[in-house]
DNA sequence: ATATACCCGACTAATTTAGTCGTAAATACT
DNA sequence: AGTATTTACGACTAAATTAGTCGGGTATAT
């Protein structure tokens, strides 16, 4: 319980790989997966999706592949995971209005604390911090 | 991501509704599945896992049922979650010492500085605080 | 042209979580 | 003694999520 995904995992690897490397260099995922024992086409649909989502840019063609075009200081992990999977919450309540527990819950206060609290960590530590 | 269980979830509303009865009462569990619309079989489960574990005191046969019997200042929400879920992490790297990842990873300090923070909310939260 | 690399949705497999069932054991009550 | 009630517990099935694969597409450097 509280795992994080493996796709999300292989994502920190990526782009810690990515702000390694030297400023105009491009790293592929072939090499990345390959150097640090990723299945393939998991790493590419991650970085995919932090393309898309502006964090990283594609060069697509031979000598193309992937670079970190944001400063690493401004994504926070909260950014992160939720780019990779989505709404982060520790109970589905914390987004979802729908809950089957008809209003007899009575836990909701607190819950929403705990939520609170792991968010406000994950805002605070960004990428660099992971990098380092 | 970053889900708690269900399991987990109806404890945490069973172990605040013994919280709150009278000293001395016992609740059943179907008094509590009912009331909150929990599945039976499920919540009997986890009440049972907390009683192995001392949280809450059993009695058996009819007018019987679960009693609260640790200060719930004394129960952390670290404890509370590996009673019923087992280790808590948000890699299997924190614990299990088999990692695939060959010794390439490049991520796992700062993995077990994320682990540690969250770690580190869970030990300051007790019962007392969902309990309000 | 062709090889390289990203893009993307659909699919299957594996794992985890949720929930059920059957049986046993203790106990209060009549 | 017999019965109803309540916890104990393992085995099982079902549902949901996650992990990983595949096929076909687009861009581009050489």
């Amino acid at each position: 319980m509280l795992k994080i995904t493996r796709k999300a995992e292989y994502a920190l690897i990526a782009l810690r790989h990515l702000n390694g490397i030297k400023d105009g260099k491009l790293a592929t995922v072939k090499e990345i997966s390959t150097q640090y024992g990723i299945p393939q086409e998991l790493l590419a649909k991650a970085l995919q999706q932090l393309a898309r989502a502006k964090v990283i840019e594609a060069t697509k063609g031979p000598s193309g592949g992937y670079k970190l075009v944001r400063d690493p200081h401004e994504i926070n992990m909260t950014n992160f995971f939720e780019i990779l999977e989505g709404p982060m919450g520790i109970m589905d309540c914390y987004f979802d209005s729908g809950c089957n527990q008809l209003s007899a819950c009575n836990i909701r206060t607190p819950i929403n604390r705990i939520n609170d609290s792991i968010r406000t960590i994950f805002n605070k530590m960004t990428l660099a911090d992971i990098t380092y």
